[in-house]
DNA sequence: CTCCATATATCTATCGGTAGATAGGCAATA
DNA sequence: TATTGCCTATCTACCGATAGATATATGGAG
């Protein structure tokens, strides 16, 4: 993925802009003004709106996916590697005060260009996929992708609630039902 | 709130609209064709699109309290209580194939106007208001108040990623975790 | 080393379309 | 006749997108 400075200080701007207000509340005279360049200039690196989407989406997998294979690198066991999943979730909603760009994308996905949705669902589907993997082993009764998906949900949703309401404590509480629930009985 | 059929009318549709696609993406001319008449005649029930979003919370709060006050009136305990609290987000899940008016809303809320994210985060607080005292008297261990708000972004979060990766399951093993953990211990 | 060709990245200017909002008129009704 | 509800027509602002000019940098060919 080689990209210039712009192209990626434009995707900055829109990753800020679209986790905060929505895809469709962004249009290209912002992320223009916001890296100090024409609105033509950001058709230049990004021809329509769609491709920015998708870029923009598929830049916050990559970097999301490498930040769970240093945590896969580090937690020996499934109990930490989903402790490391959720402090995960949790760091993205301290650092930019917003949801995850894909929990605000898939509030909005029927609204949403086809690619731009793909590669929404595509993102969940990874993040489902790595803690299915990550919690093999671990003593629990049930299908273990369901599991993983409702863990997923739940960090999405405590993030919204934690942003609407305006309290962090939602989403540490989320995260701390979570850990609990997988703590081994005893 | 006495309100004329027109009126009701261009609610309904905007919150097909909004819950679907979010607020921004519903203009006052694709209300207007779904109700047949003319975007000046939308404005005339509604001056401003503000106002507009405002009445539909409201609305939507309204008859989600009123659900509720049917189930405080059925179910003798805080576990059937949680029950159909649970029941009523999943319903509104499948009736509209849309995730809730105020999660969607929630996830905009930086971006909409101050009055509709007021009447959003009241109708959150009307949620955790009415758990946490359905909860009163269960077993359960630490604050009552917040283990409302994880229950209640729990479902918006599974209402989420069930409608993106349309996946109702999620759903449905959400609302299982969720009452699993509300079982009095034996 | 210089000159020219090409590529890159930006600009100005503009397109057709749509956004929310308003003014003023007309018909039914009470 | 005053009110209600809808209409036509229009405004200004903004949307995504494109055309075409410009400046700068790179990299051979002579």
């Amino acid at each position: 993925m080689e990209r210039n400075a712009t192209a990626d200080l434009i995707l900055d701007a829109a990753e800020k802009r679209v986790r905060h207000n929505g895809y469709n509340a962004v249009s290209f005279r912002d992320l223009a003004e916001d890296v100090s360049v024409k609105s033509a200039s950001v058709h230049y690196h990004f021809q329509t709106k769609e491709s920015l989407g998708v870029a923009l989406v598929k830049r916050y997998e990559e970097r999301f996916l490498a930040a769970l294979a240093k945590v896969e690198a580090k937690a020996s066991s499934p109990a930490l590697k989903l402790e490391g999943f959720c402090a995960l979730y949790r760091q993205s909603l301290t650092e930019s005060d917003a949801i995850c760009l894909c929990g605000m994308l898939g509030a909005e996905i029927s609204g949403l260009p086809e690619p731009v949705a793909a590669a929404v669902r595509e993102f969940f589907q990874a993040n489902i996929d790595w803690l299915e993997k990550a919690l093999e082993g671990s003593d629990f009764k049930g299908s273990l992708r369901e599991e993983a998906a409702v863990i997923v949900s739940t960090l999405q949703g405590a993030m919204m609630l934690s942003i609407s309401l305006r309290d962090t404590q939602i989403m540490d509480a989320s995260v701390a039902g979570i850990l609990q629930s997988y703590k081994p009985r005893p």
